[in-house]
This record gives structure tokens, C-alpha cells and sequence, in this order.
DNA sequence: TATATAATTTAGTCATACCTAAAATATTTT
DNA sequence: AAAATATTTTAGGTATGACTAAATTATATA
């Protein structure tokens, strides 16, 4: 059994390297905020472990073993997140606070019933979406909202999920995954955007929107 | 915040303490399956948090404090079982387990709306009584079956929890909380029962029987 | 009451886990 | 190639929580 701390680099050397392949030691430090020295110490110990690739002053990937077991910790975090959404009615910006901790005790059992309770969802209530049992992730394609244009129309398919009071601010606008938006304007000079959300207006800044990502781009 | 350990030690020694008082460090090793040296140990980091009181040579108890935090364990545990129970399906036989890990990540928020999801009940699946918020222990009379005689009836009232076969045992009689039976016969020189439940007979053995408490004895 | 036995405590060790600061080394940039 | 940057190594710290062995204290027995 890992320990919670060998869960959570193995968590982010995934998404890390998601974008952008291997992972250097500072990135990886950074992220967890630990010192790079920390991050090399526990990178050695994964690699004991064959749970990652890694050559000093090389970065670090996964190997597909520490894939798979940062997949399924994923899932965990995903599944409880919407099943503590929608089974307990725990608010969207409080479900990743919770479900950081459950992830790591919570047992195979538990979350196939979880899985079932939910009719086997693909996506969390920020949009992330929920690997399968085998490590599959359903992945939708979108694109940041800060690339969209005046006069644009979209969905909102996901938002980050690390920062409870942005996701407050969001839900005071009724900006959740699957929501429908227009640009009404982008302001110049990396200005902010006003949109219309099923008829009311809201202006979003430009640091909130690169947390925002859609799809179903249609001008109109 | 309190360690794991912490926790499990304040839980043991106020199970201990319900019945006899003092609980001597020998029997609390025993209970949490470390050695006795061990426990002193414990009991002494307990004691600089004020958590417990304790003379050497003396035993131990709970101070308030200490005993408020026992309660909230043991109502995190309790509520945990009985909603993985009722909302999940986990088989009563494995609850135990699950819930044990739970109970020290478990947040007051989702504990609370498990609490009204389940409409704030007074006990687990074994029948133990759940603590409220305050503290407070619903705590129901029973005798242990093996003070029963041949033609008594009466109703289970709770049953030990920490063993999973001796549940998967009793499962097989359907002798659960709530269950009604009658002593058909008890084996003389301390032999096992022959009982009736709903019209079927099981016979239950002096080790199991003493795992059985119940209420509403009635002679018939 | 002396002695044997049992329980408890003390003192010292060990293992795990994780972190850091500072120094050394490698890599990248200019 | 020198300078700047990033990474790794080294050495050490903190915290937890268990253990053994020996000493102490309490309890039971003769």
C-alpha cells in the first residue's frame, strides 16, 4: 500500500505531464508545494517502486504501472466528488476539499457501488472526466475561453476544480459545466469578456476565464 | 488535529472505561494490540493534551474534552456504517471495516447530511447506539443472550461488530437487530441454545451467544 | 512479613516518512 | 567559455509510533 504522499506525486506527475510530457523536478516541487530537493527524494522512491521512468536532470514520467494506480486515484477523487454532489448535496466548491481526503481510504467496493448509485457517470460536477475501471478517460475535446471571440457561442464543458472561491464566483453567475454562453464582447488590450447566460449578462476577467474551457464553438 | 493513532486510543480507552471504570494500560494494550510500554507511551502524549487523566500505576480515563472527542469518533463510525448500510448496499459484514477508515477523514459537513439523509437515527446496523452531536449516548438496556432460559422470547438488541464472520454467521439465521426469537432449549453444562426465529431453528453456541444482546424478555 | 509473581514504567532503539538548507554538479543560455 | 539556472546530493531535522530490555512498583502467596 502507498502511503497518501506517494499518491498525491504520483496524482501530479500525471497531469503534469498531460501537458507537456516529462516532468522536471522544479514543476513537479512547485505544484506540491515541497522543495525541489523533496520532489527528487520521493521521485527515487517511486522509481524503486518501477512506478516512474527517470534519469537525474532528465524529468520524470509514469511507468504504465504508476499510471495506472495515478488513474485510479483520479477516479476516486472524481467519483466522490460527484457522488458527494449529487447523493449528499455537499456544494460544488466543497466537494474537492473532501473528496482530497477520501480518495486515499476509500475501497474498491464502496466506489463500484458509488459508480452504480450514478449510473456510471463520465464527467465530475466541474467537468472533469471520470477515468473508467480499466483507465480509460472519457475525453471531450475544448478549448480556454480566453481564445473565443466576439459573437461566439459555446458550452461550457470544464472548469478548475483546485479553487473553491472561484467556483463560488461561478455559480453566482450559473456558469456550470453544460451551461450555454455567448460573447457579447471582449474587451481590448486582454480586456475582460461579457457574456450572456441564458439571458442575464456577466463579465468575466480574463484570469477567471483561462479557468474555463468549452466547446460546441459556433459563431453566430 | 489529532493523529489516527490518538484517535484509535481515546476511541479504545472509552469503550473500556464503559464497563469497569479505570482502564489499566495492560488491558488497553491488549485491546489496540500493542504492547503495554507501548500504550504508556500513548497515554502519556495523551495526557499533555489533556485528552486523559492519568497516575502511573493508576489506569486511565477520559477528561471531558476527551471523552467529547471519543464520542464524535464513535458517532462518525456509527453513522458511517449504518449509511453505507442503507445508502450503498455494503453488506453489514463489512461496514466495520470501511467505516474504520473513514471515520478519521470524515468532515461535520458531510457527516451532518448523512445524519438527515438517514433521518438522524439512534443506531448502527448492530445495533449500537450513534451519539448525537452533543454527545449524547441513546443508550438502550439489554442483557447478553447467555443469561436467557429455556422458553424466554425476546428481541436482539445489538450485536459485536468486530468480527465479520461471526455477522456473516448470524446473517445466515437472519438474526439481526430488531429480530425476534425464542429459547427453545439451553444445553445444560453451559451448552448451546436452540432457538427459534420465525419459525426456523438455529443453534447458536456459548462463544457466539455471548456476542448477542437483546431486550422485551418475555417468559412464554 | 518476606518473597515470588505480575503489571507498569523508563530508557534507549529502530523504522518510516517526509521535509529542508547548503553544497556540489549538471544543463542551458548568453 | 563564462554565467545563469536548474537539479541533485549530502547531511540533518522533525514527527510518529512502535519495540525491547531493564528497572520499578504493585499484588498475591507462602
Amino acid at each position: 500500500m502507498l502511503t497518501q504522499a506517494a499518491e498525491d506525486y504520483l496524482k501530479s506527475i500525471y497531469k503534469l505531464q498531460e501537458t507537456g510530457g516529462k516532468v522536471s523536478t522544479g514543476i513537479l516541487a512547485e505544484y506540491l508545494d515541497v522543495k525541489p530537493a523533496s520532489a527528487t527524494g520521493m521521485i527515487k522512491k517511486l522509481k524503486t517502486m518501477n512506478l516512474v521512468c527517470y534519469e537525474r536532470y532528465q524529468g520524470v514520467t509514469l511507468t504504465d504501472t504508476g499510471k495506472a494506480i495515478a488513474l485510479e486515484i483520479i477516479r476516486h477523487h472524481r467519483l466522490l466528488e460527484l457522488y458527494l454532489f449529487k447523493a449528499l448535496g455537499v456544494p460544488w466548491d466543497g466537494v474537492h476539499e473532501e473528496a482530497e481526503k477520501l480518495e486515499h481510504v476509500i475501497s474498491e467496493d464502496v466506489e463500484a457501488r458509488m459508480d452504480e448509485f450514478l449510473g456510471y457517470p463520465t464527467a465530475d460536477p466541474h467537468g472533469s472526466p471520470i477515468p473508467d475501471k480499466n483507465g480509460v478517460v472519457p475525453k471531450t475535446p475544448s478549448i480556454p475561453m480566453t481564445d473565443l471571440r466576439n459573437g461566439q457561442s459555446c458550452v461550457v464543458a470544464e472548469v478548475s476544480d483546485n479553487d473553491s472561491a472561484l467556483l463560488r464566483h461561478l455559480g453566482s453567475f450559473n456558469l456550470y459545466p453544460d451551461t450555454a454562453f455567448r460573447v457579447i464582447e471582449v474587451a481590448p488590450f486582454e480586456g475582460p469578456f461579457t457574456i450572456d447566460i441564458a439571458g442575464q449578462q456577466a463579465v468575466i476577467g480574463r484570469e477567471v476565464a483561462k479557468n474555463i474551457f468549452v466547446n460546441n464553438v459556433q459563431d453566430t
